[in-house]
DNA sequence: GATGAATGAGGGTTCATTCAT
DNA sequence: TATGAATGAACCCTCATTCAT
């Protein structure tokens, strides 16, 4: 075989799984202005690598645009990233990591059901809706499939963890018969549901048919909570 | 905005929009053996590509792939479609035809809406989700948002259908004190938001946490209907 | 790591190692003219391939220069080899090959030591050092290291045969008293050291100051079978 | 006509060529601690070069990975150097330098032939074949098609010298009968070509077949003064 | 019609070289 | 002087598309 030339790559370039993210070592005194250059374009690559993404998808999309967009040079992506798919991943956990530590907490105040239920559907709107998360998770559905790391990681860092929370959150409240049924507490999944599909109409069909996302969340509230305005 | 190949060319080409398939003209006398091999191949093509599709995205899905699969010639794929993309714009509309007739009728029956919708969800489960349409469905999903043209037949043909039927049918089980909730009359969306993240969820995760669709519709559906078993 | 679009080339292509080559099948009828300009083809990208690789070396030649050389589109290239570096493995494998098969008998002719001697340096001078394959031996020379494999071809195929072949030669002129040093026996290889200083020099230094290899050959000759013109 | 890199621009350079070398003018004063600095730092360039070129050739060595191993920035070395091409050439006539000087005495001492040949062949050996300078004489070999400049001063600067040394003492040997044969007069070539084939051998087949150099140049030293063993 | 060899534009990746710090 | 982040030209390889057979 003998690959005299090419590659060698995988000791000198930046991590391509999704341990920690390289963050090229600030190089020297505190905060060096280099370090901080070197910071900012690296989160300017980020940015606009989740732009091109999220408008062309992972293969189509160009590292051309994503350097012209974030104003750098090809080349320089491969100082931050090991490659097209790297940076598709470390974007994908770096955009994805400040929710996971919000997650835990949300669940697991003592208030009554539909409070937390109500609390945890204006997050979803005021901390992914309404930001460019939106977009991250219209990635991980699209892309998931050909990315089973990524699918994975966003399973164990987010679903398994907001899945079990609402679980115990439903359990809770059917124990204190706040809510009727425990079909919440069998599948929590059916509390998400509406926002998954708010996302993908969005997306597709929201230019024939605008849908207003928190009214979509707060009708299925009062359905689920059962506070329905009588008809 | 589909940026998926090179030449973009589609505009001059032949049926390369979402109008009438071709079906290469039936050569001569009616039903000749010519064009039965003719359909056949098509169909081969159709249904091979439809796995490249799904499992590559139609971006990274090779059409030299597709040919092997429908164990015919490159060349051949063009004999019956203009390019990639009309090739996978005619797949969509093909796989979808069929349902659209039968939404129209499903709804139309004077029967009690828990009887409709719990059809309507057997009909989703054995007509999609344990069908190929299952990936057609999630092709939209996936690259809708590069196919306009696609997201809007699919909105068009299917899902303003769709979300009309039910709307009238809430309704008249509101009116007739059937649920008690106008919830679902408002969002009809809500009704199939769980199905949509079933196949999402099938598709990632299910190996990490297999889901059960059956059961969660069944679940969604005692919700909504609030027919819960108590806790 | 998920490697959605790229690469899962090993199963498509054409043979990398140094097996038998591919010769694309000769899609039909014997002799196709299909095949034969295929063959052609294949056989221009070869010659082009030597040319390039001998003048610029393994690393710095460019695919490009050869698929000009040769009169072909690059992608061509692909159709016959895996890659830069199979194209380069077939390509000194096919112009050895002949040789391997000669190098077999020339030996075994129970014939006086000095008439083989002769016999090889001719064969040496006619078959290699006034063909192109003095470009292949040289293309050995300057990037076996990078290339084992084919080193290890090299060896096995040729040298060890050589080696071999010559050491029961000059055994048995040792033994018949034909030649009165076990020198050549020990190491063959004095055999044939200055054909390939001569492969060398007339690479580099010829310009300088030509090396007339033939009359370097029979002085060499005359050296070690001792036959050296009294001075 | 050494196609290496991109630029090509090496007449545009400083010191591109074989001329002095530049040798970072010492700063101040005479050998200030900062001209050692400088000057190992270029020694220590020098040897990462050596080591890079020879492990993967000019064109696919990495000037990254000469500047690692060299424990120095990538830039530094574009202080000592024009560019890799001069990196390379001034490597080359760095090494040889000492060589040249040695060489000229080495045949003028009025022993006799044999004693002078053993002499040279056990310097070859401690002084080449030990040493680094072997893999200097085989970046020629393997190079010096690319960088006639290289060539021409390898042969003017070592090879002319050699063999015309060479030359005059087999013809003094003739003369007083210590050889009888003219050969190597003729071709002094005669006289190193194990010992090229000894480098290269080394380089590719050692491990198939291990080479005793010592014993091979004795046994052709054996040969060539006919005092054979005998059979 | 059917084939599949041939094409060549395009994009990911590398790396010599530059230059602000 | 030394650094190493940044640059961008170049090159290998892929694959949608064409077309002679």
């Amino acid at each position: 075989m003998a690959k005299p030339a090419t590659k060698r790559i995988s000791d000198r370039r930046p991590n391509a799984g999704l341990g920690n993210a390289p963050q090229p070592a600030a190089a020297s005194g505190r905060g060096g202005a280099r370090a901080k250059r070197s910071a900012e374009r690296r989160d300017a690559i980020l940015a606009a690598a989740l732009e091109e993404f999220s408008a062309s998808g992972f293969a189509a999309a160009r590292l051309d645009d994503v350097a012209r967009r974030a104003g750098v040079a090809k080349g320089t992506i491969y100082l931050h990233f090991a490659d097209k798919e790297a940076l598709f991943q470390e974007l994908i956990r770096h955009e994805l990591s400040p929710i996971v530590g919000i997650l835990e907490q949300a669940a697991h105040t003592d208030v009554p059901v539909d409070v937390i239920v109500h609390r945890l559907i204006e997050m979803f709107v005021s901390q992914v809706y309404d930001t460019h998360r939106k977009d991250v998770i219209r990635l991980i559905i699209t892309e998931g499939a050909r990315f089973p790391k990524l699918a994975e990681f966003y399973y164990r860092e987010v679903l398994a963890r907001v899945t079990k929370a609402m679980r115990e959150v439903m359990r809770r409240g059917v124990e204190r018969g706040e809510i009727k049924h425990d079909a919440l507490a069998r599948f929590p999944q059916l509390l998400v549901a509406p926002a998954i599909l708010a996302l993908i109409w969005n997306g597709l069909f929201d230019k024939f048919e605008p849908l207003d996302v928190r009214a979509l969340m707060r009708a299925h509230c009062d359905l689920i909570l059962q506070n329905g305005r009588a008809a």
